[in-house]
DNA sequence: TCTGTATATTGAAACCTTTAACGAGTGGAG
DNA sequence: CTCCACTCGTTAAAGGTTTCAATATACAGA
C-alpha cells in the first residue's frame, strides 16, 4: 500500500507552504495565477486528494447527510431514496442510508449512528410516535409525509389527492362506495381519506369501510366486504392495496372496471403497466426528495426560520381500472 | 448550539488521563475494572460520543463502504442495498449508497465521490465494460454479479439457474422455446441463456431468440414473435420481462399457461402476488449482500488472497405460468 | 531493606487540514 | 526619502483521537 499524499508532499514539490497548497485546493483566490497553476499541477501528478477525515476534523463539516427509510423494500422508498441521493450529490453531500424497519427503537438506533458518523443533517421517514426523548440528535432533521412536533416536513398534498379521487368517483356516477384505508397510525393515510370524504360528502355514500396492511396482500375480511358487491367503486389508501383489490376481485369473479371501479393512490411504477393499468393519483417522488434536500440544506446552512411544511401537488391519473357506473 | 463533549472532557471529569480514556472507549483492557467502569458512567453522564473524524484521521480507518448500483428504481436493487447496508451495519460500518446510472462515466464519477468521502471499501453492480483505466480506487471493491478482471465477484449461480429452468421445460414436455434474452453486455443474462442452451440441447428446440431491454415493456418484435404462435414456452431473461410477456400475451389473447408457458429469473418480490404468479428462478438476495458484506470485510481487513468468486445457489419455484404441454 | 518485574496510568507525538495572524516585499503618495 | 496600504505567502495553532514510550505503583523474592 503506498501511503497517502498529503497537502504537505505537494507543498514541498512545490515548493510553497502548506497553507499556500491549501488556498489553492479550496479555490479562495489568495494566490497568485502562476502559483496557483503550479500547485494544482504538482498535486494533479502527485495524484493529491483531500483527506477528508482531516477537513471534517477542521471544519465541523462532513458533506454528509443521512437518510432513513423504514425499508427499500416496497414500491416508493427506493425512489425517494434515489431522488434524495441524487439531489444531495449535486449539491456536493453523499448520502448515508439506512433503514429503520419502522419501529421506534430501530428509529432511535439509526439516529444513533448517523450521529456517531457525523452527518450535517438527515431527512428521514418516521414512526408516527417517533419520540424526541431519546436524546435529541445534534443536527438538523427533515421528515417526508411525517409531520411531526418541531420536525420540517415535505409532502405530497394527500387531502388534495383525496379530493381529486371524490371528484372523479362523482364525475364517473360513482354512489356506493367502499374505503380500504390504512391503519390511524399513518398520517398520510388518514389525510387521504379525509380528503375524499370531505369532497364526496352527501353525494357519495361509503358502503364499509376495512382498515387493511398496507401491502398486496388483501386481508380475508375485505375480501369479504368486496364480495357483497354492494359498491360500485373501491378506493383505496395505496397502490399496492389496489393491486391487492384487484387481485381479490379477479379471484371472485368480479370484472375490472365493468362491474367494479378501483382507484389507488401513488402512481407507483408498475400501477402504469399494461398488466395492471391502475387508475391514481400521481405524486412526483423525485420532487418529494428534492424538495426535502433544499430544505434540509438550508437548514444545514444556518436557516433557523420557524419550521417549515412543504406540500406538493398531486394529479389524477385516469387508466383502465375505473369507468361510469 | 452546544459544543461537542470530547474525550478531554471526559478525562478531566473523571480525574484521568486522556489515554486512559481512549483505552476504555475501545475495549482494550489495560484498566482496572473500577476505573473502567467509573470513566464508562462519566462518559454516559456527559453524553460523549465519539469524534469519527478524529478516529478515522488517526487510524485511517472510516468504518464506511460504498454501495454503488444502476439505479433503485428496478425490482432488485433495493433489496441488494437493503442487504448490504443490514449486514454491514451489524460490522459496525455504515453504508454510502449512490447510483451509477448504469453508464461508464457515472460509474467513475460515483468511485470518485466514494474515494473523497474516504470509504474503506465499495460493493458495486459494475457496467460490463467498466475500465480500471480510470485511476484505480484506492480501496477494495467487491462486485455483484459482474465478474470483471481482478476484482472480486459474488453472485448468485446464473448457470445452474439456466439448467434448472432446461429440466423444468423438459419435465414438462416442452420441445418448441422462444428466448427473451438480454443483451450480449449483460453477464448475467449471457450465463442465463448458456446453463438453459446446454442443458436443452437436443431435448428442445430454440425457435427463435429475442434480444430485449431489460423491463416490463415488450418491444413490437418480440410481440410479433409471440403472435406467431409457435412456441409453447416462453423462457425470459428476468422476471421483469417475463411481467413484459405475460402483458403481451393477455393482449394477444393467447392463454398463460394454457396454451403457452411463461417462466422467469429472479423471483422478484411480485411474482408472488397472485395476480402474477410467475414460475421463475429465485436467488437470495440477502444473502447475496451479506456475502458480498463479508468478502469485503475480508479484504479490508487486509485479507490479500487471490481473487474470488462467490457463486450462490437459485432454485426453481413453480408457479402459475408453466404447465405440462 | 533493596532489587527486579509486572502492571496501571500518563505524557506527548502524530494523523492532515484549515485559518487567523503575521512578515516581507512592492509601489504610490506625501 | 519616509510612510502607508496592499498583495502574496508563511508560520503556527487548533481540532479529537490513537498509541508508543515512559513513569509510577505494587508486590514478590532475596
Amino acid at each position: 500500500m503506498s501511503k497517502r499524499v498529503t497537502i504537505r508532499d505537494v507543498a514541498n514539490a512545490a515548493g510553497v507552504s502548506l497553507a499556500t497548497v491549501s488556498y489553492v485546493m479550496n479555490d479562495l483566490d489568495k494566490v497568485t495565477p502562476e502559483v496557483d497553476s503550479l500547485v494544482r499541477r504538482v498535486a494533479k501528478e502527485l495524484g493529491y486528494s483531500r483527506n477528508r477525515a482531516a477537513v471534517s476534523l477542521k471544519t465541523g463539516r462532513h458533506n454528509v447527510i443521512g437518510c432513513i427509510l423504514p425499508t427499500l423494500v416496497s414500491p416508493i422508498f427506493p425512489e425517494i431514496a434515489e431522488a434524495v441521493q441524487s439531489y444531495a450529490e449535486t449539491q456536493g453531500l453523499a448520502t448515508l442510508l439506512v433503514n429503520s424497519g419502522d419501529t421506534p427503537e430501530r428509529e432511535a438506533e439509526a439516529l444513533r449512528i448517523l450521529a456517531e458518523h457525523g452527518v450535517d443533517g438527515a431527512i428521514a421517514v418516521l414512526h408516527p410516535n417517533y419520540s424526541e426523548a431519546g436524546t435529541k440528535p445534534p443536527f438538523p432533521i427533515v421528515t417526508i409525509d411525517s409531520a411531526l412536533p418541531g420536525l420540517d416536513c415535505v409532502q405530497a398534498d394527500h387531502e388534495a389527492g383525496g379530493r381529486l379521487i371524490a371528484e372523479h368517483a362523482i364525475r364517473l356516477g360513482h354512489k356506493h362506495i367502499g374505503l380500504l384505508s390504512g391503519g390511524g397510525d399513518v398520517a398520510s393515510s388518514l389525510q387521504r381519506s379525509k380528503g375524499f370524504v370531505d369532497a364526496a360528502l352527501g353525494q357519495c355514500e361509503i358502503v364499509w369501510e376495512q382498515t387493511v396492511p398496507l401491502t398486496a396482500a388483501l386481508g380475508p375480511e375485505a375480501k369479504k366486504s368486496m364480495a357483497r358487491r354492494e359498491v360500485s367503486l373501491v378506493v383505496c389508501v395505496n397502490d399496492l392495496v389496489a393491486i391487492g383489490a384487484l387481485s381479490a376481485l379477479r379471484d371472485l369473479d368480479i370484472d375490472v372496471p365493468g362491474e367494479v371501479s378501483v382507484i389507488g393512490f401513488d402512481d407507483i411504477g408498475m400501477s402504469a403497466w399494461p398488466l395492471i393499468g391502475l387508475t391514481t393519483v400521481h405524486q412526483s417522488l423525485p420532487d418529494l426528495g428534492r424538495s426535502a434536500v433544499e430544505l434540509l440544506v438550508g437548514r444545514i446552512g444556518g436557516d433557523t426560520s420557524p419550521r417549515k411544511i412543504t406540500m406538493l401537488p398531486v394529479s389524477l391519473v385516469e387508466r383502465q381500472t375505473t369507468a361510469p357506473h
